[in-house]
DNA sequence: GTGGTCTAGACCACC
DNA sequence: GTGGTCTAGACCACA
């Protein structure tokens, strides 16, 4: 998997996990992947997964079973819903509002750009 | 001045010069605050400061005078829209896009958001 | 290591990783000594070795691979090539020129002149 | 004119003098420009202007008589020649030298290169 | 262990 | 006065 340089991987992992648990492709309590398994599958250092799961587990999105493995919390999509919301409006909103603001931006133009690139992804 | 923990602060600066130029506080071609004097307004070590003008110059912001000090450059609102712009739409956008194809927020929303917020910042 | 005190030593630096990459001492993709290494390597503060890393990294002759160290580029070499090139033909040559120029220096008597230096060099 | 980033602005000018002495353009007693003259033409401050005068009397270059102005000496020409050649053969040549043998240029490049910007040059 | 950022303070060349 | 380079040393995030 490829990486951006801005963030750090132990969060881009932690996203990726938390796209997974909000499409619906991991479900609420069932296992998720190792430690190592994710590891080899990301090319990445077992201790970055590693992070990454702590993390997790205390936003309360994933939790361990001593010997068994890592499981979507119960309630995995509220948590993550509110995680992500929480940080999109605090965190991100602001500076994009900002830079539509200095660039001359419209709501319109992202509009349009959001429904170009819905019509780009493959989904 | 208040720096953000997330960003290095010499990034900070660099926006807020941006700003600057892009608001028209700061003409073209006109000389900016020394390094020294910035670095004492903000409240940081003027290697920081200087860190931010390499940068800004690098990227075409600002150009320097030999002993005389640093200018925007003859140039500047054009350069920096277009940083600001890439940097915008190559790597804000589409993990916005993301963000909003998961949380199911539409650009309805983001455009009731956006006159919401201008309504709240003082312009 | 010594170091001339008319060009910044971060740049000399520079020029010497260049030259081990173009000589083939280091090959392309391959790990290159870490900051604090180096520095104590070259008897120099690790901010300097930082400074030539960042700066080659712009130029994109070495690369990062975060909390593992820096990287000859895949094309370090081409990269270098052009570099070196670029600056030899447009900052050098212009001034070499005019100075044999002025002091009738022929290009017979360079052609002489570098017959001579490659047998001082040991090779 | 313009001047190099590089190379500090009095050295520049320096060299520029050089030339019209070496040229026959200025000749050897003959009065030289004030330092406001040269100032105002080369656009820059006289204190810069004044540094190279400083510099090329002490080379023995220029001199000058208080009250009246600056003269090229009687022996401008043998003592400039004398100063190039030993800057550029001690200064110059063995980074070229260098260059070349890394860039796998050979003198008869240099001899082809040359002739081009001959041709070039308006003289 | 790695790199990245920041501070403090010094010294220098240049205008 | 200006910017530019360098050192020393600290602290942090990351792998």
């Amino acid at each position: 998997m490829e990486f951006s340089q801005t963030a750090p991987i132990y969060q881009q992992i932690a996203d990726r996990i938390c796209e997974n648990i909000l499409s619906g492709r991991w479900k609420e309590g069932e296992r998720i992947p190792s430690i190592r398994e994710l590891a080899v599958d990301m090319e990445v250092n077992p201790n970055t997964v590693m992070r990454t799961y702590t993390y997790l587990q205390e936003q309360g999105v994933i939790q361990n079973q001593r010997g068994i493995g890592y499981f979507a919390a119960d309630n995995a999509v509220a948590v993550t819903r509110e995680l992500a919301r929480t940080d999109f409006e605090s965190r991100e909103l602001p500076r994009i509002f900002r830079t539509m603001d200095l660039l001359g931006i419209s709501a319109d133009d992202i509009r349009v750009m959001y429904e170009n690139w819905r019509k780009g992804e493959d989904r």
